[in-house]
DNA sequence: TAGGCCATCTGGTCCT
DNA sequence: AGGACCAGATGGCCTA
């Protein structure tokens, strides 16, 4: 999506780039309007940035010119060329890196939208990492009740208990409707909805009858997250911002 | 206005 | 040697 057009728009960069060097302006540098901006606008909706080149560092940049005109007798010229080079292919390479977080965000349980602000970075790598650890924990409950019902008395019966009728069971079914990441919907929240879908399933299953399984009788998942290692382990603060943008993006 | 988030540039390091 | 990856620096935009 923005990659191409944003690597369509890189020699504008190196060019608003290459005037800013050689002009050596303050530090204002409003000429890089580049298109990639506009191409960010089409994008990201919510954020309207107005990205500029960066005016020239002259000392490190004097630096590497020295540097490249030790390394090859290269001219400032062709130094110049080099940087060009260097600071699209690196700049290609956060694009990619950007479209890669957008993917994941597409399958993130939040709602999305035009008028929905997007996640943060951190926010979008906190949620999967929760949502992941939520559906690992879900996956582990179902193989384990589905042990239980069926497994034919297999020792111990932990989560990943004895599983001779896979596949042809009702409740393999659900519990593999598990598997797949849900549709992003707007009332989602770290996929509750797919694990009350697949609930609803052992529900019918099982006529009536009060439900054994745990998420029956344990508070929901979220109410209790997987332990994370300390430094994993989302902070107050990330918290807050999650919770934030969670309210935000269920408006 | 401060803080958060972001894109970009840059130099260093590691890998092929 | 060249490319990929990373982290620091910088400055712009947005929101509370």
């Amino acid at each position: 999506m923005s990659s191409d057009s944003s690597r369509a728009s890189s020699p504008d960069m190196d060019a608003a780039y290459a005037r800013a060097r050689d002009s050596r302006p303050p530090v204002s540098s409003t000429q890089g309007a580049c298109t990639t901006t506009a191409d960010h606008h089409q994008q990201h909706t919510h954020h309207h940035h107005q990205h500029q080149a960066r005016a020239p560092l002259t000392p490190g940049s004097a630096a590497s010119a020295a540097k490249y005109r030790l390394k090859k007798q290269a001219s400032e010229e062709e130094i110049q060329q080099l940087r060009l080079k260097i600071n699209g292919r690196e700049r290609k390479r956060m694009h990619d890196l950007n479209l890669a977080m957008d993917g994941l965000r597409e399958v993130m349980p939040y709602a999305h939208g035009p008028s929905v602000r997007k996640l943060s970075k951190i926010a979008t790598l906190l949620l999967a990492r929760n949502y992941i650890l939520m559906l690992s924990s879900s996956l582990d409950e179902m193989k384990r009740l589905v042990a239980e019902l069926y497994g034919g008395g297999g020792g111990g019966g932990g989560a990943h208990g004895p599983f001779h009728c896979a596949g042809a069971h009702p409740l393999l079914a659900a519990a593999s409707a598990l598997a797949p990441p849900p549709p992003a919907s707007a009332a989602t929240a770290l996929g509750l909805s797919s694990i009350r879908a697949a609930h609803s399933l052992m529900k019918s299953h099982w006529a009536g009858l009060p439900c054994p399984c745990t998420i029956c009788q344990t508070p929901p998942p979220h109410s209790a997250p997987p332990p994370a290692p300390p430094h994993l382990a989302i902070t107050s603060t990330g918290l807050s911002r999650l919770a934030a943008e969670s309210k935000e993006a269920l408006k």
